[in-house]
DNA sequence: TAGATTGTTAATCGATTAACAATC
DNA sequence: TAGATTGTTAATCGATTAACAATC
């Protein structure tokens, strides 16, 4: 008689049954980055307590996050640091790299193309694309400029099924369809509009203006409680 | 006797009493991109039903949403488009345009300060720095980039209140550090790691890696599903 | 007027926090 | 052993959705 505790609802290594909520999911980098800082201060053991004490998170949060992954703590002693990482890493499928093409390769497109911590975040962009004649052919950061009519065509034939949108707003749409038609399955937006995206293809979008709107109209209603309260 | 529906808790133009929740801040942006869509488009008047169907949102959600502006609605009408735009603008602080450092001039940084959109959000980055001597004294898109020792001071002299954070997360804490010290009141923090940072000062994080663990996570479950279902 | 839409209250849903027996 | 920590269930909290009278 095995305890229910320990049954698992999918095959080992398979992504769980039960659909992750888009909370645990958003908390998950914020432990790897946590977990690999004890693993290089020489910590093999973890409590749920002290990694969420450094992320200044409740540990009934940590220990319900983690039974979305295929690893179980011990009673005493926490969990084993390189273990919950591994753990982590496959259930956002960060252990193996996937291709991806980029499109805009203005400044943020750039930006993102020079940034080499996406490798480890299962991240490979392969191919950038513009319309650009300019930019056309140019190499950014050891990755090919090509014209946008050849996306859709490459990325059938490459089997690539993530695009990052980095252009302006009124390209983002066009090239939306562009991925959509070349059998894309994720899309990652920059651009600061909302797509019109058949369900099948995942959309994400990547906002500044979401993160700005929190910290600006935090930092008014603080200045007007100042302001009232000190004359 | 005038009716509690138009009772305002504070008064006309401060910020709302009761802390506005983030999840609606988050949404602002999103309500302010598509009423200048309609804008253009020429309409006036935008009732909650159009303006959510847009952007995919439940009608009841954006009239609850909208409770927090300072602006009501008329039955049968929806609301002024331009009216609802400087409403939100104003509650978010972008309505008028407030000075900020950002630190790190690398390809990120790099990114930002050439994006010329932050003016519409009520951010204007008067100065970069950067411990790199190479890049000291350049100027990029227009803005010189200085030392980062000199960033404290001129904080104070200037009564800059909003950091940016774009150094490899190595450095983000010294940074912080300094930014604290200078006496910024706001960081907005595109570092992949956690600060730490007295109460009175407010902090976002940007962390893009977050954003992808969500939607590699998903592509990887539907990828499963997908094998799963067809053999 | 008739009817679409508002603002608001109640119902539902989901996420976080608290509590606690099991356990190493 | 004693006690810290796990996994899990129940309680709380907050956000979204549904419902509806008021209204232009």
């Amino acid at each position: 008689m095995t305890s229910p505790r320990h049954v698992r609802r999918t095959p080992a290594g398979a992504a769980a049954a039960q659909a992750i909520p888009v909370p645990v999911l958003r908390r998950m980098p914020g432990y790897l980055q946590a977990l690999r800082q004890f693993r290089t201060e020489g910590l093999e053991w973890v409590s749920c307590t002290r990694l969420a004490g450094r992320l200044g998170l409740d540990p009934a949060l940590a220990r319900k996050d983690f039974t979305a992954l295929d690893i179980t703590g011990k009673p005493k002693t926490g969990f084993p640091v390189t273990g919950l990482i591994r753990a982590i890493e496959s259930c956002l499928g960060w252990d193996n790299v996937r291709d991806a093409f980029l499109v805009g390769a203005g400044s943020l497109g750039r930006a993102l193309l020079g940034y080499r911590g996406f490798r480890e975040h299962g991240l490979n962009i392969v191919a950038a694309f513009d319309t650009d004649p300019g930019k056309i052919g140019s190499s950014l950061h050891g990755t090919q400029v090509l014209p946008l009519s050849k996306l859709a065509g490459l990325a059938r034939r490459m089997r690539v099924a993530i695009g990052i949108i980095a252009t302006p707003a009124a390209a983002a749409q066009e090239v939306a369809d562009l991925m959509v038609a070349g059998g894309l399955r994720a899309i990652w937006n920059f651009a600061p509009t909302s797509l019109s995206i058949p369900p099948e293809v995942l959309v994400e979008n990547e906002d500044l203006s979401r993160t700005l709107a929190v910290l600006s109209q935090r930092l008014q209603a603080r200045r007007a409680l100042e302001l009232e309260e000190n004359g």
